[in-house]
DNA sequence: AACGTATGCAACCGCCACTGG
DNA sequence: ACCAGTGGCGGTTGCATACGT
């Protein structure tokens, strides 16, 4: 016996905006008998729609348990990440944020994060630097330049760490050496927070870390930071404390402004308070020469990031991390944490909090 | 005030994998 | 083994609203 079509293509039925009657009739039937098979539930609710469409208005918008509104800061960050990680599988990140649908993250990303990205010389496809010179405000040549330094050299890294992999025949465990202060806060940060959860990837813990440090360089109540203070010094040698200033730049979600940069060479950086006392930047001088003042110690941006990839790839326990080498001493692979998110991802149940 | 343009989001469409007759 | 129904997903569209001139 066959079933009945999904959608009858043959019945004119009703289609657009839903009313506030057929949310009724929907949310009614649901509630009392479940959803049952879609196909046949229109007729069953008294609802001239396609089951499709009856699915769809009750998974992105009817069900109780959806979040709607503003995505918070923390929700973009961690889209962010899974659509590096992921690419454009909204519902396995959906499944990752509690209480948003795939649709509104799809939605969010194409209208918000997108933007925002391309703005600040970032590709949202590759979640790279932009090298392409019309990706930039004009005069900031150097910028670009910079930045397509850096990616250059980001993926010479990771062809040579490809290669010894390759040629990788024995493996040693040898103590990893976090590269600066920065790092070493990292690290420290992640023991203190790891919560060593069953089957979450210790990647998902160090990027976590890694926001609440590079936050925390720029905040000014900095409680769980001691004494680290930064400020930021340019390769023209001038230094520039972030100046409070002016006037809101976000007047939606409350974002406050600091002095934008007035040196020539130095486009439009602006760094942002954020009205939950985040701070960041407008549009993100990253540049290789820049060098933050980190307690006692002078940190390249280029060192930085470098020390997140070091922890993103060999971390497998903070603190006592292991670098795996082989007979020459040459470092050659560790049980790579990307596998492991996308195991994780692939064998994780609807609602899991990974997150 | 009127018009044109940009933006955000709900909803639709088409495809694919899975399931069951 | 084959084939059609079903559920689910990602890409795209179209409308309502906001914003700018």
């Amino acid at each position: 016996m066959r079933r009945s079509p999904n959608c009858k293509k043959d019945v004119v039925l009703k289609r657009g905006p839903w009313t506030a009657e057929e949310d009724k009739l929907l949310t009614a039937y649901i509630q009392q008998h479940g959803h049952g098979s879609w196909p046949a539930l229109p007729e069953k609710a008294g609802l001239q729609r396609c089951g499709k469409s009856c699915r769809l208005r009750w998974i992105n918008y009817l069900r109780r348990d959806i979040k709607r509104g503003k995505f918070s800061l923390q929700e973009e960050q961690t889209i962010i990440q899974l659509r590096a990680l992921l690419g454009n599988r909204w519902s396995v990140m959906a499944a990752h944020l509690p209480k948003r649908t795939d649709n509104e993250i799809k939605n969010h990303w194409n209208t918000h994060l997108k933007k925002r990205l391309i703005k600040i010389g970032v590709d949202p496809i590759t979640h790279k630097p932009r090298t392409d010179a019309s990706s930039f405000p004009s005069g900031s040549g150097k910028y670009a330049s910079n930045l397509s330094h850096m990616a250059q050299r980001e993926s010479a890294r990771l062809e040579a760490e490809a290669r010894l992999v390759r040629e990788s025949k024995q493996v040693v465990p040898k103590p990893i050496q976090p590269k600066n202060q920065l790092t070493r806060l990292l690290l420290t940060r992640l023991s203190n927070n790891s919560t060593a959860t069953p089957g979450r990837p210790m990647c998902l813990d160090v990027l976590k870390a890694w926001q609440g440090v590079i936050a925390g360089m720029f905040a000014f109540s900095s409680q769980d930071l001691g004494s680290l203070t930064s400020t930021p010094s340019f390769p023209d040698g001038t230094v520039r404390a972030p100046i409070i200033g002016l006037t809101a730049t976000g007047s939606t979600d409350g974002e406050m402004g600091f002095d934008k940069s007035t040196s020539a060479g130095w486009g439009e950086t602006a760094m942002e308070l954020h009205s939950n006392g985040r701070t960041g930047f407008s549009n993100d001088a990253w540049f290789e020469d820049s060098v933050f003042d980190v307690g006692n110690e002078n940190v390249a941006i280029a060192n930085i990031m470098e020390g997140l990839s070091d922890a993103l790839i060999f971390n497998s326990d903070p603190l006592t991390a292991v670098e795996k080498s082989n007979e020459s001493g040459n470092i050659v692979e560790n049980s790579n944490c990307w596998d492991s998110v996308l195991n994780l991802v692939n064998s994780s149940p609807y609602g899991s909090p990974v997150f």
